[in-house]
DNA sequence: TCCCGTCAACCTCACTCTGAGAACATCTCG
DNA sequence: CGAGATGTTCTCAGAGTGAGGTTGACGGGA
């Protein structure tokens, strides 16, 4: 039999049936708080609880893309607003009892978008809406997706160390201010400005100057900040190390 | 309909077959090589090219479980011996064309493994075999392996940085200098033996001592060895940094 | 209009960490 | 026993970091 041969006779349905799932944490940076996209389900199961966006991979469709078109259903978002999006592979969570109606595994996907527009209301029965993590108790979540949303904000802390993805929360051009404040989001802690600023400006590649200012000066004074866009780096050397977090270690 | 209505009604079938399974890239160090374990395909598709050991989730089997069954099942360990492997969730693959017979998504994992006897032969109709790393082309490899093994190498090399999972490689006991041929090896870069050997001891939690020493200096001369074994640290800090990768960065 | 507080940008200083080299004792092998 | 290898420790210069201070532009209220 060669390999010809073997396909044609091949039976998919000989193999036990699981169903493949992608779901997005989409974060964002709203009013200096980290928010991220729910959805709050209409059905059982869970129903009233809030959910991450997601759903069955199509047949022919990559899990990345699956996880794009999940977004870019959710937030209304269009191809050139999704393109600033970063969306990566989180993980995949698969529990044999995860989902009481049957066997799911869901693969993650982690997405770090700019400030977007309100979800577009009505477009889905479900309501989309960006909520601040710190809204959230994992009771009022359904199935696993506190721990996956765990899980994210831990990735995405630590992606802020090594990679320019804080970029990825802000405009084209931002200032260094805005950068620190993406970091203090999402760390949760103040950063000393002084040592920040010369840190973003050594790490080759992480920021280029585009050698304008800002019209004007902070809301409550200040001078005019210098505007950077992000630079050609796809890791920070020397990483941006949060500060000593001893309890983690051990 | 209430949420028990609501799962008596559910029929599964009603969703997209995929079918999901667990691979594994199981890793270890062989006369100073880093090896992985390989299996001959004897059928169709991709006959006679080395694949990853895995294979379909069970009904009632989580992921971790799936991936430590399908490792166990290929290098005939029993409980005690697996216990000593370190096993992470790598990433899932499932481009719809990966594999020509039906839309499959596999999970892949990663494992760290000690010098492990070589796989039982005849356990299987299929032959395992620890490989250099080395020793492969993209070519020889079924399905889209050869894209798993690059990501868990560089997971494997990355992981050594800011984890003391280094020593998953050992014996329970070992010296500073196997540690050492333990980072030469995976990142394939010697390194100072002296600032080495500061930078372990410095790092709280990588390694305590045991007391003793080896009972046989080197094997071409040299002092005695002082032994130790595991810390309790989950993460370095700080962290042991590759030398600099510039050509990585952008 | 004129202060005063705010804030971007830059600077200073002490301290730590790192890479490179070397010293020295201890061991194996021939 | 001598030569060479290796484990462990030390030194030193340079880079990086945390904490704090200085300067001057700017907004807003008195």
């Amino acid at each position: 039999m060669n390999e010809q041969e073997f396909l044609e006779a091949y039976d998919p349905r000989a193999y036990p049936s699981v169903a493949v799932t992608v779901d997005v944490v989409a974060l964002t940076i709203r009013d200096d708080a980290l928010h991220l996209l729910l959805i709050r389900r209409g059905e059982a199961p869970f129903a009233g609880h809030w959910a991450l966006p997601g759903g069955f991979v199509r047949p022919d469709e990559d899990l990345s893309a699956g996880a794009r078109r999940e977004l870019a259903e959710e937030t209304g978002l269009g191809g050139e607003g999704l393109r600033r999006v970063h969306l990566e592979q989180l993980g995949s969570y698969g529990a044999p009892d995860r989902d009481p109606r049957m066997r799911i595994v869901s693969i993650a996907h982690l997405a770090f978008a700019p400030d977007l527009p309100d979800p577009a209301a009505g477009s889905d029965a479900d309501a989309a809406i960006w909520l601040p993590v710190t809204a959230l108790t994992s009771r009022q979540l359904a199935f696993d997706h506190g721990r996956i949303i765990d899980d994210a904000l831990e990735r995405a802390r630590s992606k802020l160390e090594y990679t320019p993805l804080a970029t990825r929360f802000l405009a084209t051009e931002f200032t260094i201010s805005e950068l620190r404040a993406v970091y203090e989001t999402v760390w949760g802690h103040p950063l000393h400005a002084g040592n920040f600023h010369r840190k973003v400006l050594s790490v080759p590649g992480f920021v280029e100057s585009t050698g304008a200012s800002t019209e004007r000066g902070g809301a409550r004074g200040g001078p005019r900040a210098r505007l950077y866009r992000a630079g050609d780096a796809r890791l920070l050397h020397p990483a941006l190390l949060r500060p000593a977090r001893e309890e983690t270690v051990r």
